[in-house]
DNA sequence: CTCTGTTGGTGACATTGTCACTGACGCCTA
DNA sequence: TAGGCGTCAGTGACAATGTCACCAACAGAG
């Protein structure tokens, strides 16, 4: 049973659960599981069944593929409001997690046990929706990963992460080289060398472990090719 | 209304409607709409709203991404007894469809109307669970594409793709260089270097609009990396 | 047979990936 | 405070791939 103060921050970033029947909200509380995850945890393995579904209250969840040489392409992040897609198809048709997960920082969060995902699916519309929703938006940032991954240059890419960094409002991105080469799919001599480009044109400032965006602009047309 | 010739077409290559209530699969028959395409027809535009669900009985086809230069990816191919995710996902929230989609050779099917898909989702197990393994099987399709192009050398992928034609008992592929390079997302330049390389070392023969597969062995081996 | 569109081949150059190595920095401990 | 160690970033050399411009061979239509 989840306490009424979680409840309440739960519904503020699912809003859904106040379009369900009360009665539906109330089972769902009640089966619900609280759960907290340090950064740094591995969340799902590759190949591994998925065990339940994760609803995130706070933190960055990191879903990636790994290749055999070590690289890296990130599929995407799940933020507070959203849940992981691959779990919930994994639930639904009890196969393996097609990729890896992380947690990026500290998670707290909402667990929900795979027969009742089923169950409730067909039970409550609003949960019907959130699921479908869930499924049919990540299935869309997957393919734009395809297209960003086949099509684009690595600079326009990277422009591109500064300037979802600039639209929360971080003119300051701290990683290192490495971890944006894991994000975009490259390699970390390339982002280097790339950087280095930014650095010399003015764009950016850059130091260890972080970058920070000077010419706003130039990344945000440069982001736009 | 189908006719019971099609029917029973359909009943073997979608042996899901056999596990369904005779009732539901009396409403699915009646309801459904028979229709057939001509090979290199437009099926479904990028940013377009779906109108049908489309459930192949013979012909192949393909969804695919295109970049604004002219370069494309294959996402998936759909073959009888499968049907297009990315409708599915758009009928379920009548979202636009995020990619393209062609007839490659005739194509003859059902289509289903957006409404009855949602409809029958809670009406019938068998759907349901059709519907599902559809949505997760195509995301795990469209992340193994995210793998090969993020991480694989283009000549272990055209291996790749001459392996499936050898599964599927073809040593001949008839395709030519353009488009073997829209299916792997490279450009055709690259393709005809690549099998002029496997030319000389004896693997395959290569005729305008054909490649012929001689030392399976070598391209299976290939392949493996 | 000629014309025309399609298909494939090629060289030159830009971009990206890979490997091997180096130096700089921060932190820990003696 | 000096030395040791691990992380992070920079670099040159070379391989793989993408892009552009252009040409040659071929097949089908008229």
């Amino acid at each position: 049973m989840i306490s009424p103060a979680r409840q309440s921050e739960f519904r503020r970033l699912f809003p859904f659960i106040d379009r369900c029947d009360p009665a539906f909200a109330d089972v769902f509380f009640a089966q619900a599981q609280y759960v907290e995850l340090p950064a740094g945890a591995a969340i799902c393995d590759e190949g591994q069944i998925c065990a339940h579904l994760a609803m995130i209250i706070e933190g960055i969840g990191r879903v990636y593929k790994l290749s055999p040489s070590g690289r890296e392409v990130t599929l995407y992040r799940i933020y507070g409001g959203e849940s992981c897609v691959l779990t919930a198809s994994c639930i639904m048709n009890q196969d393996s997690f097609p990729a890896m997960a992380v947690s990026e920082t500290d998670i707290r969060g909402l667990l929900i046990n795979p027969a009742n995902v089923r169950d409730w699916f067909c039970r409550d519309d609003e949960w019907q929706r959130f699921i479908f929703r869930l499924l049919s938006h990540r299935l869309a940032d997957i393919i734009s990963v395809v297209e960003e991954v086949a099509f684009k240059r690595i600079d326009v890419r990277l422009a591109e992460q500064f300037v979802k960094n600039l639209d929360r409002g971080n003119a300051i991105i701290n990683k290192t080289h490495a971890e944006i080469a894991a994000d975009v799919g490259s390699s970390r001599e390339v982002i280097s060398r790339i950087l280095r480009d930014f650095v010399q044109r003015g764009l950016i400032k850059s130091s260890r472990g972080s970058i920070e965006i000077i010419d706003s602009q130039a990344i945000i047309d440069l982001a736009q090719q």
